[in-house]
DNA sequence: TAAAGATACGCAAACGTTTTCGTGTTCATA
DNA sequence: TATGAACACGAAAACGTTTGCGTATCTTTA
């Protein structure tokens, strides 16, 4: 690669300061129009922009935003990136993004690459391993330092920072009261292990909406799901069983559509022998036959809601408590609750 | 957020210069055992790490990697992404994502941002509008500066640049293939407007293939979508016709998805009446009903190669002529092509 | 005891920028 | 003709780091 021009490069051309030059493609009045003429046009030819290393180093700023996620490829963790792209796009941010892969080991190690001066804030969702074990020591450092830092989705309560969630409580309420209205009996919920805090927030929403209807909670009706085995295998468990459930409020997409499948090959009708929610912002839910009726997750929404709190923080703007931002979510109803009468 | 703790500051807490501090830091035999000691013990109470700013401004390095994509909420991107993201990560590397949202006035700004320093390479997939308009000069300063840049999926022969593509025309030649030895006669093409790189490349596999089957070429049974209006209502149109056809191949794996549901709701059997393929990488075709044959596309290998590619640029390790990388896409053979007998 | 060597540290440049403050020249005014 | 302002530019510090080289002090050796 060619070495870039600097101002020093200009400077020396014309035989003048780098000072000189700065100002003058500032147009300060400082400089005379004729030098500053000549040294525009020669910048210009040139195709000159200031280092913004140089910049970020002398404003002590980098406009830049970290974003540490489990993972990319699923639906709503790209929905929440696009919202966060967008809100510090026109905030005037840029966004790096590392992955976790699930790992704690490699969710710290993205922690010291990003703390050391490269970005103004971090955005955060926590790896799986790091919820299983439970060690948070790599945010004592930047707590106590008050760096920026918004945790999204998965999160800590513990933590002194910023936080935006779905409203897993509620969706999940939400979707267990409208199985309840259509007739539902025998409600199972297909979740995820106990750690995962968005499956254990879902299932209190499931419960307490059992609970107000008076419906018996059955607990061999749930069922936590290992994602590391076989989902087929597992979720096939829920239905082939003696005396299956009516209705089945799944924690996610691919749960639900899993379900849907293993239903229809067994061949129950869907939703007149068993209705079927999932939680998602996918698209799998539009064309799975029946399409799924679904809880949505709104993570654009999270995303901008997340930036825009790591900006005020960044900025300066922001009141001093920490603040917890609820996202709601809504029901999709679709024809896998649908009766068609 | 507190000032970070710097060389500076240690150096004046023990009244030594910046240069001891540093070497003591690292270890140097220059420095006595003893102030070595009492300025690492110092150092790492206070966690101090080198400001990566100013690391890279010395080194002229940043070891980050520019990524520019239209959209990120799309399951082939995120894989893509993923894919750079793992290699890059591998080497050393951290990676800044961009959108440009099919806009050519972000993909622009974006370039602007990226190349000022911020990061050691680009690796971009070209907005759709800048495809539609032909306007490639922001690409010209780079190039004629050697700035290390790979083009992927859509990208622009004329360019003088490493380029990852997906053998589209091998691709969309299979499938027809594919859909010919089943007994189709009359395919319809499912495609984008063509000045989309990738959707005229498989319709090149497209005629290609029937040409060698001897098949005659209907014109009228390419439909050219446009994404920005309503899909259902063009593509309705392919099947809604007094004479539908026997088979379709669709370009991505939306258009599938919705020439299944449509056919379905007209009654149509799929495969017996009507086969169809799409061309993929994500979840929908497994969980439609039936499931869809589809071309697999390897975005996380296309994501990998792009990242090799670029960073063999940026450590001048890479040949000087440029390369053109072909990542070959297999057929996943599902329900919507299998006859059940 | 003088020369040579080892030890332990500091200086300063370099990366590329911005900005405050100074300074030499020119010009107009009293 | 001396004084002051206006003009046009340069020096240097600052952001935080690394590193080659210089140097003062101490120790060893002939």
């Amino acid at each position: 690669m060619k070495p870039r021009i600097t101002l020093k490069k200009i400077a020396k051309e014309f035989g003048v300061s780098i000072s000189t030059v700065s100002k003058a493609l500032k147009d300060s009045h400082e400089i005379s129009e004729e030098t500053r003429g000549k040294i525009k046009a020669f910048a210009d030819y040139y195709n000159y922009k200031p280092n913004s290393l140089a910049l970020q180093l002398r404003n002590q700023k980098t406009s830049v935003i970290g974003v540490i996620i489990p993972e990319i490829v699923h639906h709503f963790f790209s929905t929440v990136i696009n919202g966060i792209e967008q809100y510090a796009n026109e905030k005037g941010y840029n966004v790096m993004v590392c992955l976790s892969n699930e790992s704690y080991e490699k969710e710290v190690s993205n922690f010291t690459v990003l703390t050391n001066g490269s970005v103004d804030g971090l955005i955060v969702s926590i790896a799986r391993e790091t919820q299983e074990n439970k060690v948070y020591k790599h945010f004592d450092a930047i707590i106590s330092d008050d760096f920026p830092l918004v945790l999204f989705d998965r999160i800590i309560d513990e933590l002194k920072c910023d936080k935006v969630i779905i409203d897993d409580i509620g969706g999940a309420h939400k979707a267990t009261n409208h199985l309840i209205e259509i007739g539902a009996k025998r409600i199972a919920l297909i979740t995820t292990q106990d750690y995962i805090t968005v499956g254990s927030l879902r299932k209190q929403g499931y419960l307490k909406a059992l609970k107000t209807s008076g419906l018996t909670i059955e607990e061999n009706l749930i069922y936590k799901i290992n994602d590391t085995q076989d989902l087929y295998k597992q979720i096939e468990k829920v239905i082939q069983v003696k005396n299956p459930p009516d209705a089945i409020l799944a924690v996610n997409e691919i749960y639900a559509a899993i379900a849907l499948k293993i239903a229809k090959e067994k061949g129950l009708s869907i939703p007149k022998d068993i209705a079927i929610i999932g939680f998602t912002s996918g698209l799998i839910s539009e064309f799975t036959d029946p399409s799924l009726t679904s809880v949505v997750q709104h993570g654009d929404l999270m995303g901008k809601q997340a930036a825009e709190l790591l900006i005020n923080r960044i900025e300066n703007t922001a009141p001093s408590e920490y603040q917890k931002v609820v996202i709601s979510s809504n029901l999709k109803i679709r024809k896998s609750t649908l009766s068609e009468n």
